[in-house]
RNA sequence: GUGGGUGUAGCUCAGCUGGUAGAGCGCCGCGUUGUGGUCGCGGAUGUCGCGGGUUCGAGUCCCGUCACUCACCCCA
């Protein structure tokens, strides 16, 4: 009987050790920038009931379902009485604002108003993987709510923070865009669409299909007049890095109340987030912009990544007045969510990023024989005791092949331990008695000195693996 | 969910109209008897994704299946 050999299972990616010990620090950075801000952090259980994350009754959502192998087949989703059990079947979160929703709402009586929370952690959709694109995948969100009304200072506010984010990290160029639900429906509307959500959902796909595309869908899907057609593609051709795109809206001759509204609004935001501009983040108006997800009702972002446009948006996000609400009052919020995942692992399978060795180590403490592992234990604990990653030889090999062990992680380090007399057990492991001192090497220049266990430090850089980035 | 592509050594892949499974890299050993990397020499490793069919004979042809992958859909 052979074991079966195992396969990676699509869409649920995993890293190797350098590449983890990269997504951890882009976490840790993301964390830091966040509670600098004053989010506090936030954890969700990764199950809700289908009737929590299926709202309004959409069934095209790919959720992974929760079941117990030990239940009775009555209670399985698919079974008869089908609507009522399916409400109660538990799915995993497919996102972080929907369970961030149901959490406030659940929690009201013992938060903060307005409340501003971080949250990262995965989540899971049940669709076809590709690149960028993973049925398990590391979600990073802020989002700011209030009661009853969010004053409108936070949709800038999380732009700026998100953009602060980002900026710290090891990335290619970002290009942060940011539109208005209110801006393109008013615009819509003043137009003459009948179907303004048909519209959006056309223009949405301007960045992958030929003018002449749009036009034709917009015609047949939207039931656009040649007139109307041109109106909303001029209205989607508008990009501005400043709030000029205010007056080629209006140079379009458009009016409507709900348009001025969404004008003002995303001109605030621009303005707003010009002091985060640098030549590796930046951040545009961009009116072709739309988002899919239903429940935005004013801004809304997508972030791009140089060089990999093909990706989609890795950072998005909006307002939305009413996502949350218990019938009485209601929880408007806004944030942004960042792809972890979709950010990292496509940096990774490029060799753009990864970690400057594979282990934490700094140090391998060579071992001479197998009698020696107690006084080699003592040297890595001695280091240790300072702040020094130290991990001793698992084998006393020839000196070669340790330092051909450590080489293969990267550890920069081996500590040769000073010979010993015969008798070892109350020998001063800092000194030699009569043979050769305590040596380490930096085994990438070959350089090889005397050193004291007690004492010795290695260069700050060397201290812990660093995130390098091979061609950026 | 829809439509393409690909499955051969740890990795990247070659393998012609069917005839004894290969290369490079990596790995292990030795040269170099306790200080790696270069170089030289030697060595190990495969249910050819899985199941069936055709055939004297299948990595190769046919059918099925699974997996991976790309595009669409959707989205982080």
């Amino acid at each position: 009987m052979t074991a079966p050999k195992p396969t990676p299972l699509s869409g649920f990616p995993e890293l190797l050790p350098a590449e983890r010990f990269v997504e951890l620090q882009v976490i840790d950075q993301l964390r830091a920038t966040f509670e600098l801000h004053g989010f506090a952090p936030v954890e969700t259980r990764a199950v809700e009931p289908l009737s929590q994350l299926l709202r309004k009754g959409e069934i095209d959502k790919e959720v992974y379902l929760l079941r117990r192998l030990q239940a009775d087949d009555e209670a399985v989703a698919s079974s008869a009485d089908g609507p009522e059990r399916l409400a109660n079947t538990l799915g995993l979160h497919f996102d972080l604002t929907v369970p961030f929703a149901r959490y406030v709402l659940e929690n009201a009586g013992k938060l903060e108003f307005p409340f501003r929370r971080y949250q990262i952690q995965k989540v899971w959709r049940g669709e076809r993987p590709q690149e960028g694109r993973y049925r398990e995948f590391t979600q990073a969100d802020i989002d700011v709510v209030a009661k009853d009304v969010l004053a409108f200072h936070h949709d800038v506010e999380v732009a700026r923070v998100m953009a602060e984010a980002l900026s710290a990290l090891p990335l290619p160029a970002l290009r942060l865009q940011v539109n208005n639900r209110k801006l393109i429906e008013g615009f819509y509307r003043g137009v003459g669409a009948g179907d303004v959500p048909a519209v959006m959902r056309v223009i949405d796909k301007i960045d992958k299909l030929p003018a002449e595309v749009i036009a034709t869908m917009l015609a047949d899907e939207a039931g656009l007049t040649p007139q109307q057609t041109g109106a909303c593609l001029a209205l989607a051709d508008i990009r501005s890095a400043d709030s000029s795109f205010v007056d080629r809206v209006g140079a379009l001759g458009i009016s409507d109340p709900l348009l001025d509204e969404g004008l003002s609004e995303l001109a605030e935001v621009i303005d707003g987030c010009a002091a985060v501009d640098t030549d590796r983040f930046t951040v545009e108006a961009d009116l072709s912009i739309a988002r899919g997800l239903d429940y935005y009702t004013g801004t809304v972002f997508e972030t791009r990544m140089a060089g990999f446009e093909s990706l989609g948006s890795i950072c998005s996000g909006g307002r939305y007045d009413s996502l949350a609400s218990d019938g009485r009052t209601s929880y408007p919020g806004v944030g942004i969510s960042l792809g972890v995942t979709r950010l990292l692992t496509p940096l990774f399978a490029r060799k753009k990023l990864t970690a400057s060795r594979s282990v934490p180590s700094a140090v391998l403490v060579a071992l001479p024989d197998e009698q020696s592992r107690r006084r080699c234990g003592d040297i890595a604990q001695s280091l240790r005791s300072r702040g020094i990653a130290t991990e001793v030889s698992p084998l006393p090999q020839k000196y070669g092949k340790q330092i051909r062990f450590a080489e293969r992680r990267g550890i920069p380090f081996v500590w040769f331990p000073a010979s010993s007399d015969a008798d070892s057990s109350g020998a001063d492991v800092s000194r030699a008695d009569g043979g050769t001192p305590h040596e380490v090497k930096d085994i990438r220049s070959g350089e090889q000195v005397v050193a004291d266990p007690s004492t010795w430090e290695p260069p700050l850089e060397d201290l812990r693996p660093q995130v390098v980035q091979p061609g950026l």
